[in-house]
RNA sequence: CGCGGGGUAGAGCAGCCCGGUAGCUCGUCAGGCUCAUAACCUGAAGGUCGUUGGUUCAAAUCCUUCCCCCGCAACCA
């Protein structure tokens, strides 16, 4: 079996901020998993060049056209690539691969029949270029934004009904517990499936928005950047109009998206629509994840003085222990806070936790047995109940059928607590104190090695967060950089070469 | 009554579905240890679990009243 993974495509009409990172992060940390699992990933993220906003950007810059979208495309990509998110494939909306597809899939519909023409009438702010809503508007009828009063317009719009499929989406969600996770963002969908869907409307004048993918049908217009942009899931994995798509099907068989909630409904809503029209399952999974909030549980903003930067914290703490936080920090319900000062503390967390330990112990055996670890140990049932529960948790874990946001939580959870439970052990065998005495050399290379032994299973489990860190725990303890998802107590060999490097979790004030 | 989520020690969170001595991390204080990265271990202080009423032998947990915060309702992870 081979999974498929996504993250959405990025807007490229801004800079790329700490909620970009954490999700191409947590799809990053799902392959690695899972990749550690035997399970093959094909892994994509990209960016979305299309639309109004784009389009106003690169008229302001004076850029030539395909100049400006690489430059703002690639603020994403080096983010991504310093990050060091190891996709498979990076799409671009203004591609000709991915629109050929857009073009293919948007004649598939129309042929079927399954597109109508009509006028649309609304109130149009011509400060935010945009149609806005009776209840969008203040008091007096102006645009909040602008403190203008909208244009009523009519203009001619191509639409794709949405309504004849909603009872459909009610029951695939209803015998789809799984489908949408964590479950209360499925609430919230079945929430949203309580009224009747208005008909989308699939395409934008050119005159008002040219920046996109022209209608193979009506050269008068592109296509709406969402259902453009949605189409890079399948775009990004071949799929094709007509012809065979036997490797698509196969892929698609088990994908996931990833997905902040604020693009809920694009996904749960209209993309399974769209897919039906198009002959396609919905997606295997749609994992979606809260905002990360600024300090004090407010919206990051540039006034407040309360936005974490990404390229900044990397800085401070490093990609790995930066991509161990996220993954442990994020609520499964709500949003989550962020601050430097809460990085900070999560950075101690690992360094003081596991970072010590491994020196601890490496420091002590190099001088009492040239760094080898000890043979022949006679583990005590302490050690071995130690070892056991360390292993069994971790065993358990990277057994679970899936993997999700709930999995990574809660592995994340368990390297930490299996951190303290060794640093306790350790303190509580005291080492330092057999060491001293000849007699009871047997009992302190058997807490060496247990302690050794964690070591390497909580190295092991963490390499899809921190693979650079744990394959240096473990090289450190003579193993594989690269670990299997094998979690056996006592597979440490004995007599392997431990080596004291410099600290993982350097000091970082 | 538009939909959904939240309100638990100074801070950040878990527990709530399947009621039964209120838990974790950071911070604070005291003690211990000295192998180690301003580290590690042990202990303590600190919460009437937003509010009202109810069900129950028993409610953070179930039902209910009200208050506050956040998100969504064609920008944005």
């Amino acid at each position: 079996m081979k999974k498929y993974i996504t993250t959405p495509i990025y807007y490229i009409n801004g800079a790329p901020h700490i909620g970009h990172a954490y999700t191409t992060i947590l799809g990053d940390v799902l392959k690695k998993f899972e990749t550690m699992r035997g399970t093959e990933v094909f892994y994509t993220t990209g960016t979305d060049e299309h639309g109004q906003k784009n389009q106003t950007s690169q008229q302001e810059s004076g850029m030539a056209l395909a100049d400006f979208l690489k430059m703002r495309s690639d603020n994403f990509r080096n983010l991504f690539d310093k990050m060091d998110i190891d996709y498979d494939f990076f799409v671009r909306t203004s591609s000709d691969e991915h629109k050929k597809v857009v073009t293919d899939a948007l004649n598939y519909i129309y042929n079927k029949g399954l597109v109508k023409k009509k006028s649309y009438e609304g109130l149009y702010c011509e400060g935010c270029e945009q149609f806005k809503k009776p209840s969008d508007l203040d008091e007096h009828g102006n645009c909040p934004d602008h403190q203008k009063a909208p244009k009523l317009i009519t203009e001619e719009n191509y639409f794709f009904p949405l309504e004849e499929h909603r009872q459909w989406l009610i029951d695939y969600i209803n015998t789809h517990p799984d489908w949408i996770k964590p479950a209360r963002y499925a609430k919230e969908v079945l929430g949203m499936l309580k009224e009747p869907l208005d008909d989308l409307c699939i395409s934008r004048p050119k005159n008002r928005v040219w920046l996109g993918v022209e209608l193979p049908f009506d050269k008068d217009f592109v296509t709406y950047i969402w259902f453009d942009a949605l189409i890079n899931y399948i775009s990004s994995i071949g799929w094709k109009s007509d012809g065979d798509n036997t490797a698509f099907n196969a892929l698609w068989e088990h994908s996931t998206h990833l997905l902040a909630k604020d693009i809920l409904k694009t996904h749960a809503v209209y993309w399974p629509i769209m897919l039906k029209a198009l002959g396609i399952n919905p997606p295997e999974h749609l994992i979606v994840h809260g905002y990360w909030l600024g300090e004090g549980g407010i919206k990051m903003s540039k006034s407040l003085g309360n936005v974490v930067d990404p390229y900044e914290v990397m800085d401070l703490m490093g990609i790995e222990p930066l991509r161990f936080y996220l993954c442990n920090a994020m609520s499964l319900t709500n949003d989550s806070q962020i601050s430097v000062d809460l990085l900070k503390q999560g950075y101690k967390v690992l360094a003081n936790n596991i970072g010590n330990l491994q020196m601890r112990v490496l420091k002590m055996i190099a001088k009492s047995t040239g760094g080898k670890v000890p043979a022949n140990v006679t583990l005590a049932a302490e050690d071995k109940a130690l070892l056991e529960g360390i292993a069994n948790t971790f065993d358990r874990i990277y057994k679970y059928d899936d993997s999700s946001l709930e999995t990574v939580s809660e592995l994340s959870n368990e390297i930490l607590k299996a951190g303290s439970d060794v640093n306790a052990y350790f303190a509580a065998n005291e080492p330092w104190v057999l060491a001293k005495d000849e007699s009871k050399r047997a009992r302190y290379e058997a807490v060496i090695y247990t302690t050794l032994d964690a070591l390497r299973l909580i190295a092991a489990a963490s390499y899809p967060f921190m693979p650079t860190i744990a394959g240096k725990i473990l090289t450190s303890l003579g193993c594989e950089a690269t670990p299997a998802a094998e979690f056996k107590p006592c597979a440490l060999a004995e007599g392997n070469q431990t080596v004291v490097g410099d600290p993982l979790f350097p000091f970082i004030g």
